[in-house]
DNA sequence: AAGGCGATTGCCT
DNA sequence: GGCAATCGCCTTT
C-alpha cells in the first residue's frame, strides 16, 4: 500500500503558488464504503485580497475552512445542486483554498458511472467540472472543516507533461488573473481510450 | 422576514 | 451558444 502524505508542505504557500504544484497528485476519496480516486488534472486559486473568492468578504460559518490550516478541506454548495471541493493553503488565518476543478479516473469507476448515471465508454464527461467530480466521488459538505488524511487523501501521482494557465471560470470579478491551472497528464492506462 | 444570487451543469436551439 | 434549474447563504428591509 502506497504510503499517504496528509498534507503536502507545499500547501503551506499561498494559493496562486501552490495550485500548479497540485497537478498530477492523486486525490483519494474513501467514505468507509467505497473508494475512489483520480489524478487532479484542473485547479483555480482563490485568496482574501482576491474579489472573486469567499474569503474575500468575512469569515462565515460556511466558509470558516476557508481560514483554517493548510490542508483544511473546504466543501460548498452552490447553484441549488453542486458540491465544489477545496483544499486550504497557506497560514491559519489567511483564507486561501485551491478548488478542485477536473481529475482523471483512476479508481473505482464503475462506482462514479453509476453515481453519475454515465454509461459511455470513455470518462470524458465523467469527472471533468468541480461539480460532476464530486457526484462521482460521493462528495458532500459533510466533510468540509476536516482535514487531509482521514476521508480524503491526497497521493504521489503523475509529473504533468505541461501546464497552461487562464482566467478562471465562471466568475465575475478579477477576470484577469490567471489562476487556472490545466494540467496535461500521460493518460492512465485504464483510461486509455484516445476519444 | 424576504429576496437575490452563485467558484455549475445539462438540455435545448 | 443560450438559458433554466434549484436552494442555502448572505444582504437588505
Amino acid at each position: 500500500m502506497k504510503r499517504l502524505t496528509p498534507t503536502p508542505s507545499f500547501l503551506s504557500e499561498s494559493a496562486e503558488i501552490a495550485a500548479p504544484q497540485l497537478l498530477g497528485w492523486q486525490l483519494l476519496y474513501d467514505d468507509g464504503i467505497t473508494r475512489t480516486a483520480g489524478y487532479i488534472t484542473e485547479v483555480e486559486a482563490y485568496t482574501m485580497d482576491d474579489p472573486a473568492s469567499h474569503s474575500y468578504r468575512p469569515m462565515t460559518s460556511r466558509t470558516a475552512p476557508m481560514f483554517a490550516e493548510a490542508g483544511t478541506v473546504y466543501v460548498y454548495f452552490t447553484y441549488g445542486k453542486h458540491y465544489c471541493l477545496n483544499i486550504v493553503t497557506g497560514p491559519r488565518g489567511r483564507g486561501e483554498a485551491i478548488l478542485i476543478r477536473a481529475i482523471q479516473p483512476t479508481l473505482g469507476i464503475e462506482i462514479m458511472q453509476q453515481r453519475r448515471q454515465h454509461s459511455n465508454t470513455n470518462y470524458r464527461e465523467l469527472t471533468n467540472g468541480p461539480g460532476k467530480l464530486t457526484q462521482a466521488m460521493g462528495i458532500t459538505t459533510s466533510i468540509s472543516g476536516s482535514g487531509l488524511g482521514k476521508q480524503l487523501f491526497i497521493t504521489a501521482g503523475q509529473i504533468p507533461d505541461k501546464i497552461t494557465s487562464t482566467p478562471r471560470i465562471g466568475i465575475r470579478r478579477a477576470v484577469d488573473r490567471q489562476w487556472r491551472f490545466v494540467a496535461i497528464l500521460a493518460p492512465s492506462s485504464a483510461n486509455n481510450v484516445n476519444t
